[in-house]
DNA sequence: CGCGGCACCTGAGAGC
DNA sequence: TGCTCTCAGGTGCCGC
């Protein structure tokens, strides 16, 4: 479930039915979804049997689930660092990142098609079921499982060593504020409903790329979050258009589009996310309604209803941008001269 | 070293 | 029916 949104819909519902569970067992039925675990699909399953979920928490796009061994009563893990962390990494982390004790996380990124879901054990298992977590039944009539689902495998999960940024701020949003970070996620930047995002540091960073405005908003590393639906919509909103220079764009138009940015996502966040078919559902299976609030995404030839609203007629028009579609009203977001202003 | 293009996958739908 | 083509909410890596 791409973007931000969806992914904080997931992250929610698995604070409220996976948060405080064990991990009784681990069924892999496609390896190629156990993504960057550097040591296989079986230390994956070691890494993870008898651990408990401690939190949820979401950085961007990238979601996580911080682990405490319950094996022990010593409160020493039973799994071994180089289990989880290659000596290849530690070394790598020398610029920029500080390495403190080892905690681990179960890393999910749910890519183009991927599903996090909650169910009892006797539901059929889906088409694409890729890994199957039985939890503990610590109360009643809890889902018994955690099941991933992936269709195109662009998403996976793996377990990981947590880091702490260079900034020392805590990680992400979740309900630890101490939170560490996954390593692979150690290069996302925070994304504009962290209460830790800075604007100055995003403005100046933007300033200093020499890219279009919908490219730099799509680079994880710079602001995180934002996808191929929400950057046209903010976009939209803003009205900017994607190819806009990055080195031209005023204090008060960035301001904009983070404004922009922020309103269209929370206002998903809402309606529980988009979703166009039953790909994109929350860990229930239910899906969004977002999708009949987008005012620029998908509208091909359909009125800008901002243009509409002041009475004009203006088609939102389709552009093939990085390989992919952008949408853009040609009234109110008009493409720059040598794309620059 | 920053930027842009492309590979990684599967499936749905359109057009012939 | 089946082929080919395009398209789909993302990320990382490689060459320039």
């Amino acid at each position: 479930m791409p973007e931000l949104p969806e992914v904080e819909v997931v992250r929610r519902g698995l604070a409220r039915w996976v948060r405080g569970r064990t991990i009784e067992a681990v069924e892999i039925l496609d390896p190629r979804s156990i993504r960057r675990h550097a040591l296989g699909a079986e230390d994956f399953r070691g890494n993870l049997v008898g651990a408990t979920v401690t939190d949820t928490v979401r950085r961007g796009k990238f979601l996580w689930m911080p682990l405490a061994d319950t094996k022990h009563d010593d409160g020493a893990s039973r799994l071994a660092p180089s289990s989880y962390l290659p000596a290849a990494r530690l070394e790598s982390e020398a610029g920029g990142i500080v390495h403190t004790a080892p905690r681990v996380a179960l890393m999910a990124h749910l890519g183009m098609s991927g599903q996090l879901l909650v169910e009892d054990e006797d539901q059929p298992d889906e088409k694409h079921l890729k890994v199957r977590l039985r939890l503990s039944q610590d109360g009643d009539h809890l889902p018994a499982e955690l099941r991933f689902v992936d269709q195109r495998i662009f998403g996976g999960l793996f377990v990981t060593g947590m880091v702490a940024t260079a900034d020392g701020m805590p990680g992400g949003l979740g309900e630890d504020p101490e939170a560490l970070v996954p390593v692979e996620a150690s290069h996302i930047a925070r994304d504009p409903l962290d209460p830790a995002f800075s604007f100055e540091e995003f403005f100046s960073r933007l300033r200093a790329r020499r890219t279009g405005l919908k490219r730099a908003l799509l680079d994880q590393s710079l602001i995180s979050g934002i996808g191929n639906i929400y950057a046209d919509e903010a976009l939209w909103a803003a009205r900017l258009h994607f190819a806009r220079a990055t080195d031209t764009v005023r204090r008060p138009e960035v301001t904009r589009l983070l404004t922009a940015c922020r309103d269209v996502m929370e206002r998903a966040l809402e309606a529980g996310g988009t979703s166009f078919d039953s790909l994109y559902v929350n860990v229930n299976g239910a899906s969004g309604y977002f999708e009949r609030s987008l005012n620029a995404y998908g509208r091909e030839h359909l009125p800008c209803l901002r243009c509409a609203e002041a009475g004009l007629d203006s088609r939102v028009r389709r552009d093939t941008f990085m390989n992919r579609s952008s949408y853009t009203c040609p009234r109110c977001q008009p493409r720059p001269r040598n794309g620059r202003w």
